[in-house]
DNA sequence: CGATCGACTTAGACAGTGTCCATGTATGGA
DNA sequence: TCCATACATGGACACTGTCTAAGTCGATCG
C-alpha cells in the first residue's frame, strides 16, 4: 500500500517523501471531497508533526501534478476530488456534503457551440436533498 | 433612481436606509458579480464612512430576500449575482471573470431522474477562454 | 416639544483559511 | 563522507466573514 502511493506519486513526477506518501494515502483514495484543514487535521490522526504549509503545499503540488482537482462549489474553502474524469457534483443542503454524479447520467448539449466562449471543461451542479439514507 | 432602489426594497420588505440605497443602487445592477469586498470598495467610494459589518449584513439581507443570489464558483470569496432567474455561469480561466449564459443556451437532460437525490437547482458552470474583445 | 423605543450602523475584536518566508532537516549523488 | 538541493517546519501575515457592544438615527407617544 505505501509502495503504491509512492509509486502513484513517482509516476506523476512527485518525489514521494514520508509527509507526501501520508497525504496521498488519505486524498487520492476518498471520495468525502475534504477542505485542505480537513486533510491536515485527518493526516495529524497518523502523523502528529506535519505541519500546515506541507498540506497545502502537497496539496497544490497534487493539484498541479494532475493527481486531484479544485472545486469550489461550496461557501468556505477549496474542496480537493481524486476523480479527475469528468464528473458532475451534487451538493445537499441540509450536510453540504457533496457528491460525484456519474458523467453519463446527465446530458449537456450545445456547450460547445456558446457564441465568444471557448469552453475547455464544464459540469453540472446540482443542489437539492438527498433521499435515503444520509451514508452513501 | 433613488426611489426606484427605495421602492425596489421596500417591495421585498426591506426598510430602505441610506447605506442599504446605496449599496442596492450598485449591486443590483451590475453584472460585474462582485465579491463582498468588492462591494465595499465601490460603496465607499461614495460613501466613504460605511462599515464592512453594514455591507456584509445588507447583502445578506438581499439574499435572504430574494433580491440576490450567491453563487460559489472560484477560489476566495462568495460572489453575489442579481439575477434570480435559472442561468449558467461561464469562468473565464485567464481573468477570473464569471459571465450570465441564458438559460436556453445550453440544454441539460435527465437532471430530475438521478436516482437517490431530489435536485431542487441546478446548472452548467463552464469554465475555459473568452474570445474577442475583453470587453462584455 | 422632549423622552423613549426600536431599528440600523459602526468600529473593532475574533476565528478560519490560505500564502509566504526564513530557518532547519533530510536526501541523494559524486 | 561531504555537499548541494529539495523538502518540511512554524510563525507571521493578509484576507474573508461573523459577532458584539456601543453609538446614532428617526419615529412615535405622552
Amino acid at each position: 500500500m505505501k509502495t503504491d502511493a509512492a509509486d502513484l506519486l513517482r509516476a506523476h513526477g512527485i518525489q514521494p517523501s514520508a509527509q507526501r506518501i501520508v497525504i496521498a494515502r488519505y486524498v487520492l483514495f476518498t471520495d468525502e471531497h475534504p477542505s485542505a484543514d480537513k486533510v491536515l487535521a485527518r493526516v495529524r490522526a497518523g502523523f502528529p508533526m506535519i505541519s500546515r504549509a506541507t498540506v497545502y503545499n502537497t496539496l497544490n503540488l497534487f493539484v498541479e501534478k494532475g493527481l486531484l482537482r479544485e472545486q469550489h462549489l461550496a461557501p468556505d474553502s477549496i474542496v480537493f476530488d481524486p476523480r479527475t474524469d469528468a464528473h458532475h457534483h451534487f451538493v445537499d443542503e441540509a450536510s453540504g456534503r457533496i457528491y460525484d454524479i456519474d458523467w453519463r447520467k446527465v446530458r449537456v448539449s450545445n456547450v460547445e457551440s456558446i457564441d465568444g466562449f471557448e469552453v475547455h471543461d464544464y459540469q453540472v451542479v446540482m443542489r437539492g436533498r438527498k433521499k435515503g439514507p444520509a451514508k452513501r
